[in-house]
DNA sequence: AATGAATGAGCCTTCATTCAT
DNA sequence: TATGAATGAAGGCTCATTCAT
């Protein structure tokens, strides 16, 4: 694929990723993307056959672009400290969550689910654990510093990820204020810190 | 409305449940309801004028159902122990998590994602709260009686009632075990109460 | 099916039938089925799903026209000589020739081509044989009443029936006059019988 | 036009004519060509139109070829026997039928049925013309020299190519076995002449 | 001349909604 | 009320043709 097409597909994909995070998956038409990304109805055709394989190269993109920020982390583990890692990753967490109608959550659920209907796999799953042994690595490190206190970091992730994952379906949904985030994050960190308010 | 009316309609309302489950909201089509409950495409538009009129009525009659099933509980609240009652609120969770691509959640995702891009209310909010508050209810109730041990009963309630939110989402998408559902309940009730494993 | 549904039927065939004749096989869109038969564009799709379903149903019922005219032809074989039955039999033939742009010949050959390509049976071999053989049993009492003399019967059918052939697609394309047709008739006719001019 | 683009136009031509002798006149899009030519889209529209024109060309070709040959056979009539020559033509009619799907003739069917229908001429006569003169001339010398012995020139060269034109037809769309044409074809020389088996 | 990306018209197909019976 | 045939708008896809490079 030559260069220039790498940045017409480019184009494509950030206009195709605000469409789908307005209009989630199911909703979405060629239609809307031709008339997002300002291109042609066959000038699309040349680089994609069907909003599927879009919105698959959409999460392929962002979780390329996830994966660096996760090896980033990974680095900074060896200088920076567990709590100040937490707090990185949890920010993260927070701004997606705070995106709410302007994330990719719900088409993901939705894509998920049609996956499920028809027995493919939709990578959802890797990007939930991936994230998830992050979030384990760093309490682990935190236990062995002494600035957590710990005693079932398996459990606590996974606790924490579903919460996580909740408030990400309902700030998509019903919506969610920042203050609640705060609270529940809040909530979250005290069982193995202590939080000043 | 005659009493005739109202035996089609329920009927109507059973099969589009199903219907829903298995679909979700967007994919579903006036055929599918019509198939599925066996009535004419111009019956089903004497009873209903929209693939969302239906499925409002789906969600209100689960509601009444519900509804209808706290009040219970709250009886119960008289005579029965809080631990009993919290086992009885967690499995009826645990059911609804493992009913996976069978529940209707994600359904209700797509149509509150979409109800929020134009604005409107989709009722999501209020299922989500209300059994927020019996959660809440029955942990207060335990920590009078001495049951249970918690000294942030609001947040302790809202961390719970979000894990089982992203458990839901999880298994109507990727999917989850029951196994894994039991640690994580039993992760969360290991928090101000004692559980043997 | 319906009554009312087969008489809609017959007039989609009949108009397919004129829009076949006139533009061939490849040529022809649904939207030209639907133009002609004054039916709307889903009206349509209740009864064929494609121009390849109408245009078998539109043989379908030739075949069983002309089985049914062979069929008496055959009774009539008891009845009338031989060189009557020869002769309608030819002015069938002239007149499927006549036709010319308005005999379907030219869209079964492609179709047949079409079939071919994708290893498909077309049916056409059935129909030209079926001509064939009548014809040869019309010879066949000629010859044994003596009306005909002819010592190569089954040459001599297969012979004709390509020639009829070659008129009715040369007819179809470049075009062929009556005397032109009258002329080849007769001078197939003079190789096993009598032929005033 | 120069030398290097008669070059390109040969080359287009010959890809051409495989693709229309396989997939008919109609079915033939600009990408087939181009596909088969090797060609860019654009570069292929510095020489050509249309596939029409493309297919005019083809015809054009093919017909300056067939008239050398004519020319050819015209003068061996000087030198060699009727009969000799009479087995020349008929052998290279027999290749062209058996060449089944891969001759042109159902594209030529198709485009001079289309030209019909806009009374446009597709110079399928002239080709059909030509072939019957040069049968005509072999067999009136034939007759001349005694070798056949035919009593209406005229009329045995027209039957015979109307049969030839529907062995093509029918070799194209239901096929035929080169044993069938072998026994059409004696069956035509037993006519006018001695043949053994 | 040559390239191939881009355009947009046109056909295919589905489905919410209407309407005669 | 109930039926299901009919409608037409909307979205999917292809392909002849143009055009910047």
């Amino acid at each position: 694929m030559s260069e220039r097409a790498d940045v017409k597909k480019q184009l494509i994909l950030d206009k195709a990723t605000e469409v789908f995070s307005k209009k989630g998956y199911r909703n979405v038409t060629m239609k809307d993307i031709v008339e997002a990304s300002g291109i042609s109805r066959g000038g699309l055709y040349i680089y994609y056959d069907s909003t599927e394989e879009i919105f698959l190269d959409v999460l392929k993109s962002m979780d390329a672009w996830e994966d660096e920020a996760n090896k980033n982390m990974v680095e900074r583990l060896k200088e920076a400290s567990s709590a100040e890692l937490l707090l990185w990753f949890l920010k993260e967490q927070k701004k997606e969550i705070l995106k709410g109608k302007n994330n990719l959550s719900i088409a993901m659920y939705e894509y998920a689910f049609s996956c499920k209907q028809e027995g493919k796999s939709s990578g959802a799953k890797h990007k939930f654990e991936t994230a998830g042994l992050v979030l384990e690595k760093i309490l682990l490190r935190g236990n062995e510093t002494g600035e957590f206190a710990c005693d079932d970091i398996k459990g606590l992730a996974s606790n924490m990820m579903y919460a996580i994952e909740g408030m990400k379906v309902i700030a998509g949904t019903v919506g969610i204020s920042e203050k609640k985030v705060d609270k529940e994050l809040v909530y979250m960190m005290r069982q193995f810190m202590e939080v000043e308010e």
